[in-house]
DNA sequence: ATTCCTTTGAAGACC
DNA sequence: GGTCTTCAAAGGAAT
């Protein structure tokens, strides 16, 4: 897939994978999304059943008309809205599109007990049966919105990180930036949540962790015992003495955004719990969205990238490669990892000969088919 | 307990 | 430079 290297300014995604759904009816589009749930898993149900009957399907022949060729044409335009839209910040991040940004996602692993009342810190979201994010009405993003003191984190939290909390808007404060980098930070940054003011390890200093960080899997942290008789291996032991590097996630792209936010949504609404299914769909819902749509996701995809950057100018999509080979799960990790490699490279291969894509338009269809 | 599945997009590796 | 591979999230299913 050709990546736009784009000269000024950030590529705000895979430009030949962008929809020109829309220059065709975006109405029809939009009533066909709503239509989306049922059919969807009525599809979905189907398509487990037998993928190359739905290829012949009615239902199928129709929406594959739909998406056929109408992804063309839209990168340049997308880029023209995008600026657009990057100088309307108003518009865009006033809208309800981004309940579910992951930076705005700290319930869920990082505040367990994370009920929070709307008046203490609406940072905190509590998934409603809707599927919607209360957050919505976070956006733009604002000091105001964090409570001094969550009242559901331990007290001891904030003593460890040794950060004091409190309501300044002096993000050097509150910024774990190298040396000069909280100057760097453009004022459309200005809108970021405060979860993502870390101090250093990654902490924010309400003792919030990013959820781009990570403690290093606990996996590997059990201890081994043998018929009650505890074995450490040597290596592991080794490694215990080092601090153990927490792990920077990488950051979030345009189409992860969206299925974060619209995944509970989807799991309501089809009442449907697999993940795998639930990604179809959501897959195919990505598609049908207009490119402005779109182009909010990408938006905040990019200035994650950007602030991604900011936090950690040193990390590389490359280390968490090689967690996998090194580091961590060493030997048997790296074993795994050559597993994997030849999963796919089957999987690839039986994609190719065995005509497994999916009649809803697979965007890795063309892909795919082209490369054998 | 661990891996797979499934999606798109970004980024690194490789040729 | 084009292609391939991995990893981000998620959680039930399979191993």
């Amino acid at each position: 897939m050709p990546q736009l290297s784009s000269g000024g300014g950030d590529d705000l995604g895979a430009n030949d994978e962008m929809i020109a759904f829309k220059d065709e009816g975006e109405q029809e589009e939009k009533i066909q999304e709503n239509a989306f749930t049922e059919r969807d898993l009525a599809d979905l149900k189907s398509s487990l059943v037998n993928e190359s009957e739905i290829n012949q399907s009615p239902n199928a022949a129709a929406v594959r008309r739909g998406q056929q060729g109408e992804h063309r044409g839209f990168p340049e335009k997308h880029r023209e809205h995008l600026d657009g839209v990057s100088k309307q910040d108003g518009g865009m991040y006033k809208t309800p599109a981004y309940p579910g940004y992951p930076f705005l996602m700290l319930p869920d692993p990082y505040l367990p007990n994370s009920s929070v009342s709307p008046s203490s810190n609406k940072v905190s979201v509590v998934q409603q049966s809707h599927g919607m994010h209360p957050l919505t009405s976070l956006l733009p993003y604002s000091n105001e919105h964090f409570s001094p003191s969550p009242p559901h984190l331990p007290t001891d939290m904030s003593q460890k990180t040794g950060v004091h909390r409190h309501q300044s808007q002096d993000l050097s404060g509150y910024y774990s930036l190298p040396p000069g980098s909280v100057g760097q930070i453009t004022p459309s940054m200005g809108w970021f949540p405060h979860s993502l003011m870390l101090g250093p390890s990654g902490m924010h200093p309400t003792g919030i962790p990013h959820p781009a960080i990570v403690p290093p899997s606990g996996k590997q942290d059990h201890d081994q015992y043998d018929r009650g008789m505890y074995v450490k291996p040597q290596v592991e032991a080794k490694r215990e003495k080092e601090p153990k590097k927490p792990v920077i996630k990488k950051p979030l792209n345009a189409f992860m955004l969206y299925m974060k936010e619209m995944r509970a949504k989807v799991i309501a609404e089809c009442t449907l719990k697999e993940s795998a299914a639930i990604n179809q769909i959501l897959g195919r819902r990505w598609h049908a969205l207009t490119r402005e749509e779109q182009a909010k996701y990408y938006e905040l995809a990019r200035k994650e990238r950007q602030l991604h950057m900011q936090l950690y100018p040193t990390w590389s999509a490359r280390d968490n490669y090689e967690a996998g080979l090194s580091g961590v799960a060493g030997e048997k990790s790296k074993a795994d990892w050559g597993k994997k490699k030849r999963r796919k490279r089957e999987k690839q291969q039986d994609s190719n000969t065995g005509q497994m894509f999916c009649w809803w338009g697979n965007p890795r269809e063309s892909e795919t088919r082209d490369s054998s």
